[in-house]
DNA sequence: AAAATTAGGTGCGACAGCGTACATTAAAGA
DNA sequence: TCTTTAATGTACGCTGTCGCACCTAATTTT
C-alpha cells in the first residue's frame, strides 16, 4: 500500500489547496511547513487499515479518501468522505491514535501528510494561543467556527473533528430513511465538490459497497438518473452533466453536511462550490 | 423546558457517578465543583432544539440522553447515546457553540451541569498540562486513551468526542446494514447499560421514532424478542429478563461500540457492567 | 484481431419494512 | 366503578431492496 509516493520532498511551491491549512496564519504554516510533504496518492491506496496506528495524517488537496466501517462478515460501507476541506486520521488530535475505522483513497491526487509526532508538537505548541478556551463571541452571527479570522492549528483540528461528525450523523440518519436513488445522487455530489472536473473514476461495483447496497440496485439508480440525464457513464467513469438537477435528486443531507461544514469552518474556495 | 430542575445548588456530597468526571483528578474536580450543580431531568425533557446555542452542557449520573437527527419531513432518528459515561453538549470543547442536533431526556434521572463559559474556563486553565500533545506512549497497549492514570478535563473531553464519534459511525452502518430486530435487542443493551436496573420507561411509539421506523414494526420484533423470553413489556414499560441473550440477539454493533469507548477511556465502572 | 477480463443490464422470486386501518387491552381519571 | 385515553396487537396490500443468476458490452491483454 502507498506504493505511489512519488515526491518525498519538503512541500512544493504554489497556493495552499487544503482548506483546513489554510485557514492558519503564515507563523503557523511555517511552523508545520518543514514537516509537510507532497504526496500522491492513487485510487484504491489504503491509509489506515481498521485497528492500525495512525502513523501519519494527511491533509488532502486533489484525493478523497473515504471512512469504512466494516463489519464482521465482510459487509462494509462508507461512513465519511474527506477530501481538500479536512484531514485524514485528524482523530489524533482528539488522542486517539488508533483508527477503528479503515481509510482509502476514493479519487487519485495529491495530499500533503506529516507524522502524527509532528503533528502533535505543532499543536503542543500552537495550543490556546488564540480560540480554543474562548467559545463565544467569535466574531458574527451564533458565534461558530473561524469564518473570518485566522485560526490556530489545534481550533482547526478539533472544528474538523466537529464536522466530520456532523457528516456521520447526517449519514446515520440518511442510511435509514432515504431510498437508493437519493443517497446515490448525494454521494456523487459530496465527490464532486472534493474532486476534479465531472468526471468520477468509479465503477458501479465499487459505489455499491460505498453504500451498503448491492451493485445491481447502484444500476438501476444510475440508471434513472441517467435516463434524466443527469448523469453519464460508461464502464467504470460517471460524468456528472447536470449538476443542479443532480442536486435536486438527492437528500436534503447532501445540503445539510454542507451548512454544516460552513458554519463551522466557513465556505471553502475554489475547489469547492 | 427543563422545568423538572430540582436542586439549583452545589454539587452533592457522595460518590462521582459519572465517568468522565471520575477519570479526573481531585485537584481538577475541586476547580469544577463550584461550577457544577445538581440537576434532576425527566424523561422527555429537551436539553437542545437543533441549532440552539449550548449554554449548558451536563454529565449524566443516572439520566440518559438521546442525540436525535430531524429531517425537514418531520422525521426524526437518533444517532447517539449519553449516559453516566459521556457529556451531554461536548462538543463545545471542540469550539461549536450551537447544537445541530436535537438532544432529549430518553430516561430521567440525575445530572450535574455547568454553563458553557465556565467549563471553556476551566478546560483553558487545564489544557496542555497533563496529555492534550503527547498521544504517543500513554501507558500500555497501543497507546490509546487513559485507563489508568488521571488526565486533564481537556484530554477526557476530547477522548470522548472520538468515542462519541465511533459509536455514530457505527450507528451509521448499522441503520443500513442489521434489520430491526438486531438493531431493536442493541437500543434496549445500550439503555440497559446506562440506566439503573432492568426496567424501561418506554413505549414502542417511542423506541420506533428513535430506530427510525414504524411503530408496528417494533411491535413485531418486541413480540419475537418477548417470545424468545429475552424481555417482557407491558403498557410503556420494558423489562430486560434475560441480558445474556438480548446481547446473543443483537448486532455486533452494541460490542463494537463498547469496545470502542473502553478503548479510549477504559471501562466505566459499576453501572456500566 | 482474437481472447480474456471487467463493467454494466436485466430478470425473478423472496422478504423486510412501509402505510394504513382497526381491534384490543392496560392504565389513568372522574 | 365507569369512562377515557394511551399502548399494544394484528392484518393487508405495497414498495424497495435483496440474492442470485445470467447475459451483453466495453476494455484490456495477448
Amino acid at each position: 500500500m502507498l506504493s505511489s509516493i512519488i515526491a518525498p520532498s519538503a512541500t512544493s511551491a504554489g497556493p495552499i489547496r487544503n482548506h483546513l491549512l489554510s485557514l492558519l496564519s503564515v507563523k503557523e504554516l511555517g511552523l508545520l511547513a518543514p514537516d509537510l510533504e507532497d504526496v500522491e496518492l492513487a485510487a484504491g491506496d489504503i491509509l489506515y487499515r481498521a485497528g492500525a496506528p495512525i502513523d501519519f495524517v494527511y491533509f488532502p488537496e486533489t484525493a478523497v479518501a473515504s471512512m469504512i466501517r466494516r463489519m464482521t462478515d465482510g459487509a462494509g460501507i462508507e461512513v465519511g468522505t474527506i477530501g481538500c476541506e479536512g484531514i485524514v486520521g485528524g482523530s489524533v488530535a482528539l488522542g486517539a491514535n488508533a483508527m477503528t475505522t479503515e481509510c482509502l483513497i476514493q479519487v487519485g491526487g495529491h495530499a500533503n501528510r506529516m507524522s502524527t509526532p509532528a503533528l502533535l508538537a505543532a499543536i503542543a505548541l500552537t495550543v490556546g494561543g488564540g480560540g480554543h478556551g474562548n467559545g463565544h463571541g467569535n466574531g458574527h452571527g451564533n458565534g461558530n467556527g473561524v469564518p473570518g479570522a485566522e485560526a490556530t492549528l489545534s481550533r482547526v483540528l478539533l472544528l474538523y473533528a466537529q464536522a466530520l461528525f456532523e457528516q456521520c450523523a447526517q449519514t446515520a440518519a440518511c442510511n435509514r430513511l432515504h431510498a437508493l436513488e437519493q443517497r446515490c445522487a448525494r454521494w456523487l455530489l459530496m465527490m464532486h465538490d472534493r474532486g476534479e472536473g465531472d468526471v468520477l473514476i468509479l465503477t458501479q461495483e465499487f459505489l455499491s459497497y460505498m453504500l451498503g447496497v448491492r451493485r445491481a440496485g447502484v444500476t438501476e439508480a444510475c440508471g434513472t438518473l441517467m435516463r434524466a440525464g443527469l448523469i453519464r457513464y460508461r464502464h467504470g467513469r460517471i460524468t456528472i452533466s447536470d449538476r443542479t438537477g443532480l442536486e435536486a435528486a438527492a437528500c436534503e443531507c447532501f445540503q445539510v453536511a454542507v451548512d454544516a461544514y460552513v458554519l463551522l469552518l466557513g465556505p471553502a474556495p475554489a475547489t469547492i462550490r
